[in-house]
DNA sequence: CTGTGATGTATTTTT
DNA sequence: TACATCACAG
């Protein structure tokens, strides 16, 4: 995966660049866009740009570089670091954004040692917003929470909420819960994800002269995977380089995989239109893939209405072609794959951390996570579950969050009652509205209460003492803070709360837990060299917006497991594709997104193939465990736009066929979504088909009499209607 | 009112 | 499977 750094550090002469890339890399003053198609070079452009600003004289710190994620800034920074021995700024947006409020959001009234707020928090202080409402219904508080993040994305304030796109009642809700959320967050001195973009261009719009002392700051910006930019995003970047014009900018539109965060496309085309005498670089020239899987990916991607026509070619030699293999079910697939990945490792010598298995969704890790661990086969699963969003990782450090400072209601909600202290949902609530009657920060209510201060409420002698021991490990802790080291106070935290007792009620995963707890002690041990003082500070400030993602260490051999998502920006030279199969890929959530929605899960599947060197797997099921049962699964649609000259077909084992293959024929092609007849009840439409205790069966939907029936296969002898 | 055990149900993609 | 919600006992 890193074959690309490799390369980079033995091309520091520009003769083995090509023409592309080298005035692009030579560019100095005014707006430039780069096409960069997929393995074109891109990374290799952005890094070799900065060094060659710095080497023409100008001051490191005059650049700004943002990518995506923060794995991609590490390997930039370092490299630019190793080439010209100069610290530049390279960021992700997040990040970037978290240091200018850090720096300066009390000019919009928050006080700079604001929390960050992840998406369970968020979904959290929603849940609570809505209670009162009297709102119950599970998901709601999803849902309202994106339209939220989708009007902070698009840089729309709770005022400005425009009421007459708002439909259902959930919609209705909305603006008025926008407008408590955000004024919950400023009181708890909490922001979220997106704030961390929306509030700093609310700053740069508020604060003139706070916008100057950053456009002279930077001077020099430089744009990654633009394509994936949003609304906030690009005002953020336009803001920035107002002054100057000297923006560079590269990015795929091909690759573009995130308007459902609020990316929008047209930011990398209205380029031109938009900084005026943009000079445009085309690199077309792929370093990456042999012809076989590149002319597949052409193929696909082509499909797609709205783009700019380019060809990507490569001189890589033809290769091997792609491997299709059509599984039985998710085990025989994953069967499968494992039975080349150890021919790959014992026959070719190849290392795991070489290959990926790449799938749609996250639960789909599961079969291969149990089959590989029973193989004995070495892994990891980037951007599963974060670190730092384990339960046990987030309690302590919501400890920790109060020991520095107790105005986050979160932290105490969730900590007040770990371990059990007699303290319950009720009696919390209770806290909450008498603190906020008198207008304390939570834990100082607390602490007044427990100083025998008569409360407004009953509070119960069982009550009291818990919160006595809880207030009483709180301020003993902030006694502890000021002297030990930030490590040693979180071992102390761990002991003083008695959290092994929280740990012991579920001995399956002890042993685990009790690891990761260990871990974050190591991880704290790198804030030694900070002062004293600073360190707690440091810790909680940096902590949220790392993810597991920048711990992938080149050390171990491990065979990657990630979401395609997660697979942007990276390369292997060997590639799974599981779970080729329609509604799984493209999801069935895309159908309802009519042309434009399919056309992102195809630029997807786009992203998912040009990863892959030198040979590609991909696999279907016709059968998957999903949704409660087993399922009948119909081919992906992207396999069949595959030109059959790059495809390899695998033959089938049938060795595995549990199945009676009788009745595979009374299958008759028979899938959700098809209209059938019946002899009885007329004309349906399949909902479902699954195996039940008698064999194959259908959810069918009846129009005469609206009503939903189950069909066994073999007695019920359906005709597809076409 | 809290804690526990049981039952039922959900699964796009993420900084 | 894992997690959340629910019902009931203390």
């Amino acid at each position: 995966m890193f074959d690309e750094m490799d390369q980079n550090l033995m091309m520091t002469q520009s003769d083995l660049l090509n023409p592309e890339q080298k005035a692009a890399i030579e560019h100095f003053e005014g707006p430039l866009l780069v096409l960069a198609g997929a393995g074109s070079g891109k990374t290799r452009v952005v890094t070799h740009r900065i060094v060659n600003l710095i080497e023409m004289g100008i001051p490191a710190s005059d650049i700004l570089a943002v990518t995506f994620t923060n794995k991609a800034a590490g390997e930039m920074k370092e490299r630019v670091l190793s080439l010209t021995h100069s610290k530049v700024m390279i960021s992700t947006f997040h990040s970037l954004g978290a240091k200018i409020l850090r720096e300066s959001i009390t000019a919009l009234g928050y006080s700079s040692d604001f929390t960050i707020y992840d998406q369970e928090d968020v979904i959290k202080l929603v849940k609570s917003l809505l209670l009162p409402l009297g709102v119950k219904e599970k998901g709601e508080a999803k849902q309202i929470h994106s339209l939220i993040s989708r009007h902070k994305n698009d840089f729309i304030a709770p005022s400005e909420v425009n009421h007459s796109e708002l439909t259902t009642e959930t919609e209705m809700r909305f603006p008025e819960v926008y407008a408590q959320y955000q004024a919950k967050l400023k009181e708890y001195n909490a922001v979220d994800f997106d704030d961390l973009l929306y509030l700093v261009v609310r700053l740069f719009r508020e604060c003139p002269e706070v916008l100057e002392k950053y456009q002279r700051r930077w001077s020099f910006v430089l744009v990654d995977e633009y394509q994936d930019t949003n609304v906030v995003q690009y005002m953020m970047i336009r803001c920035l380089v107002e002054r100057t014009g000297n923006l560079m900018v590269v990015g795929d539109p091909d690759q573009s995989i995130y308007s459902w965060r609020g990316a929008n496309i047209n930011n990398i085309l209205n380029f031109e239109r938009d900084y005026a005498g943009a000079k445009v670089i085309q690199l077309e020239q792929n370093y990456r893939s042999t012809e076989h899987i590149l002319s597949a990916a052409n193929s696909l991607i082509r499909r797609n209405g709205h783009r700019y026509e380019k060809h990507l070619w490569s001189d890589l030699g033809a290769g091997e072609k792609i491997c299709l293999y059509q599984a039985q079910n998710e085990h025989d697939e994953a069967d499968y794959v494992l039975k080349q990945i150890k021919y790959f490792s014992l026959k070719k010598s190849m290392a795991y951390k070489d290959m990926v298995i790449f799938y749609r969704t996250n639960f789909q890790s599961r079969v291969f996570e149990d089959k590989l661990i029973r193989a004995q086969i070495p892994y990891v699963i980037v951007g599963g579950v974060s670190f730092y969003q384990r339960r046990e990782i987030k309690d302590i450090l919501a400890y920790l969050r109060l020991v520095h400072s107790g105005t986050d209601f979160l932290s105490f909600e969730r900590t007040v009652n770990m371990p059990k202290r007699g303290i319950g949902p009720a009696t919390i609530d209770k806290i909450r509205l008498a603190s906020i009657e008198a207008q304390m920060p939570i834990v100082e209510y607390c602490e007044w209460l427990v100083s025998g201060s008569k409360p407004a409420f009953k509070i119960s002698a069982k009550v009291m003492s818990g919160l006595t021991e809880y207030i009483g490990a709180i301020r003993n802790l902030r006694a502890l803070s000021k002297t030990l080291s930030l490590a040693e106070l979180v071992v102390q935290t761990i002991e003083k709360v008695r959290y092994e007792s929280v740990l012991r009620l579920d001995m399956e995963t002890f042993e685990d837990r009790k690891a990761n707890l260990d871990q974050l002690v190591t991880k704290a041990a790198e804030w030694d060299s900070l002062d004293q003082e600073k360190q707690l500070e440091s810790f909680l400030q940096e902590l949220t917006l790392k993810t597991d993602l920048d711990q992938v260490d080149d050390a171990h051999d491990r065979l990657n497991l990630m979401t395609i998502h997660n697979g942007k920006g990276l390369e292997f030279p060997l590639v799974f594709m599981v779970g080729m199969e329609e509604d799984l890929f493209p999801h069935a959530n895309s159908r309802r997104g009519g042309e434009e929605a399919l056309e992102e899960e195809r630029r997807l599947c786009y992203v998912g193939i040009t990863r892959a060197k030198q040979q590609l797997f991909m696999t279907h099921a016709d059968y998957r465990f999903l949704w409660g049962s087993s399922r009948s699964m119909r081919k992906s649609r992207f396999l069949r736009e595959l030109p059959a000259e790059h495809i390899e077909e695998e033959e089938e084992s049938y060795e595995e066929y549990g199945v009676d293959l009788g009745e595979e024929g009374l299958l008759a092609g028979i899938f959700e979504g098809d209209m059938v007849f019946h002899k009885e009840f007329g004309i349906g439409e399949v909902q479902k088909v699954f195996k039940g205790s008698l064999g194959l069966s259908y959810e069918v939907y009846f129009q005469n009499d609206s009503s939903i029936r189950t069909l066994v296969a073999k007695y019920a002898k359906l005709r597809r209607l076409d």
